[in-house]
DNA sequence: CAAATATGAATGAACGTTCATTTATTTTTA
DNA sequence: TAAAAATAAATGAACGTTCATTCATATTTG
């Protein structure tokens, strides 16, 4: 293996150990010492890779948020119909949401707490556009109600986050026929 | 003033006290002598009306999950149309997060951290059931989706958690005519 | 005055971070 | 190419600080 992949390696395992730390028992009960065991490296090590605590936490953030918006845009393209885009990043985030639980467990948890800086949290939203945009020609095609994306966010995506933790915690089950049921509550919400 | 209501006193400035400091920095950013100081009181105090610090917050997450049961449920009687009932709950809670706003954010963290003991969390829930009955009739009537309460909850309650922290933020206003259109998106996604 | 209430200082454990070394790898030299 | 030198990566112990909690003492109350 070559030296650079190594270098990411142990990276990759240290954000992996807080993912899983931060997860189980919130940021300030993931100490370092922890991370790195659980990373199989010493304390001092990560401090090789990342300036300080925070700074690891917010790359982390910024991390899955922007492998969480690579999956939410997968296949879709601009051209497509209102409708028919919107289901694919529907679908594609519920997938997320329910397939990659601990990248979703630690995004809730972010959005919900002061542990990351405001900007960081700011930049993390950036990849989110396309999502806007498809709204805003929906709105102008008549298709769409013509609220705040804010809204149109709380009421599509967002209630994904709690069904998740729901179904993590054995609460809710969410096979594909009750995702169907949830999309086109999801689509009665929003349309016009 | 009576001996008793002093000590009601003490111990609700503690739990307001530490409502601010979780809210502004998180459970284990929020430490006990700040709690203290912010109270008016010695950080041993603390001792003489909670176990430990868990218990304090505990104990917090309870008293607050109730006042908030009792806002959601005025004016509301289980005779009532099943609309008519749903819409006076709905507007309930959301002038109680859009009001409330320290409550609320709370509520909102410990929902998404391992913040609140698990057995706790369950206690909170318990004062929902007139919504879950609500829906169940609504269901039986057909005016409601034949959906889960999870999901029901996650289409009606939870939007307006995130709604609340996007206003909190100043990133998104939510006038009386804005709430009548985001009562309408609630009621087209759960409504048959 | 005796019981209840409250205190501030003290305690030990745990934390994030640093630092003097060691170990591994790469480069230079002959 | 093989030994020597230089550099980079990694370490574990140690530091100063902060934390939740306790305790001996003081104040208030009935």
């Amino acid at each position: 293996m070559a030296k650079k992949d190594k270098i990411t390696d142990k990276k990759r395992a240290l954000l992996k150990a807080t993912l899983t730390l931060v997860n189980d028992h919130g940021f300030h009960d993931a100490p370092m010492s922890k991370i790195a065991k659980l990373a199989g490296v010493a304390p001092a090590t990560i401090y090789l890779y990342f300036e300080n605590k925070q700074d690891l936490i917010n790359t982390l953030y910024l991390e899955v948020k922007s492998s969480f918006s690579v999956c939410a845009f997968k296949g879709y393209n601009k051209d497509l119909p209102v409708k028919k885009g919107f289901e694919i990043i529907w679908y594609n985030v519920a997938d997320y949401k329910l397939n990659q639980i601990d990248e979703a467990t630690f995004l809730s948890q972010c959005d919900n707490t002061p542990m990351i800086d405001e900007g960081v949290r700011k930049e993390g939203l950036k990849h989110l556009q396309p999502l806007l945009d498809l709204w805003e020609r929906g709105k102008k095609e008549g298709i769409i109600k013509p609220l705040s994306v804010f809204i149109l966010y709380a009421y599509t995506i967002y209630p994904l986050s709690f069904l998740m933790a729901m179904q993590e915690r054995n609460l809710c089950g969410l096979p594909k026929k009750v995702r169907d049921e949830i999309f086109q509550a999801t689509w009665d919400a929003i349309k016009q």
